[in-house]
DNA sequence: GCTTTTGCACTGACCAGTCAGTTCAAAACG
DNA sequence: CGTTTTGAACTGACTGGTCAGTGCAAAAGC
């Protein structure tokens, strides 16, 4: 049960390889952080032996860098889908948002480790993949960003709208209800988690219905 | 400029010291994390002897522990404080909810370093703090489950909101907003912040004015 | 066909350095 | 005086990174 994998597939031998050091990587890394996560471990984790680490990446940073790169890769091109389909179908911004955050909960669910690993990085100042981690949030972030923008332009949205603000506290809003969720009541649905968010977000919580 | 302190005084000579050891390790660990932080280090900051170190505290691992409980009772503390001056006050919920956020973004931009740390280890699992971590971290979201609910008793609120989901939710949206201001944008004002998320709260994001 | 060569991918023992934690006599403090 | 701090030396376990060597499948040679 790989419930943390984030890379794509590959079909040389080295790829493979390479997919089982993401593989191991992710969830050691999630769990004990980057420090406490030994070369050793990773290795032994995705069946190889130490040497092949090096053999596959110039470093233990430089693994965790492309890990980094690659998983954000994912998420964005997912928001960036769901964004666009909504547009495409002519619905509402408001729909676009809820289509993204049903996405990102998708991603979520998939990739609970790579999240985890994600939130933990964001913040830190000071490291070696810090401008890699600047570069791949702000990707992830103009998404939700660019249609917030678009709903103000349309007139969907308020003028007044602080578009980086809110869409920081979005994803934020997202992120840690989902990994509450995975954390604390793994046994709820997707749906489940997904409408109350798509409550907040539409502003149905205050006032009886 | 010592922006990170989360301990209040003390008055007898041990406890300047501890006090000036949690303020050496909360802001080395929140930007290297706990394994990459050496003792050696901490005393150093800190301008003690490393004997000192483990003069007060048992090992690495017990002062970090303290300070996440230590730091987690001051955000709840004030937490409590927001929510009850408002009750009495005879606000309606949403404006708890609202003073809360307030509490949270004063907390947050008081003690940046210490929210860091805090979100970086909350999601990690198999650590040897992780009751530590699920105790203080359910003290501080029941303080806002308990606004919820108590909104929801009094009709205010929706009878249909989720509660522990909403609350994560609520405390996501202001953790995430808040980092990002103090990371990427830390010249803005926190009634600036506060505003912006207040709307999101309120509902009064979609629409023209 | 068959041997030989090539070179990629991998191996795992090894090394030099680092770190948490200990020890303790002596100094500083109040 | 009793408490607290100092500071430097020491230990033993652990870690990132290295490197000489192995295995093997496909190409080259004959």
């Amino acid at each position: 049960m790989e419930s943390s994998t984030v890379t794509g597939g590959g079909s040389s031998r080295r790829a493979a390889t390479r997919q089982k050091l993401y593989e191991a990587a992710v969830t050691l890394i999630a769990e004990q952080g980057f420090s406490a996560t030994t070369v050793d471990e990773i290795a032994e984790r995705a069946g190889v032996a130490k040497g092949t680490v090096y053999y596959n990446f110039a470093s233990k940073s430089v693994l965790f860098e492309e890990l980094l790169r690659h998983g954000v890769g994912l998420l964005t091109a997912s928001l960036r889908e769901a964004a666009e389909k909504t547009a495409k179908d002519g619905g509402r911004t408001v729909d676009a948002l809820d289509s993204m955050i049903r996405a990102g909960l998708v991603f979520i669910e998939r990739y609970p480790a790579f999240t985890q690993l994600y939130v933990a990085e964001l913040w830190r100042t000071n490291r070696a993949w810090q401008s890699t981690l600047m570069v791949v949030r702000q990707e992830a972030v103009a998404v939700v960003e660019g249609v917030l923008r678009e709903g103000v332009e349309r007139g969907e949205l308020s003028d007044e709208l602080d578009v980086p603000l809110t869409a920081a506290a979005l994803v934020g809003m997202v992120l840690v209800a989902a990994l509450d969720w995975q954390s604390f009541q793994p046994e709820r649905s997707l749906d489940d988690v997904h409408s109350a968010l798509s409550r907040l977000l539409q502003g149905r919580v205050s006032g009886r219905r």
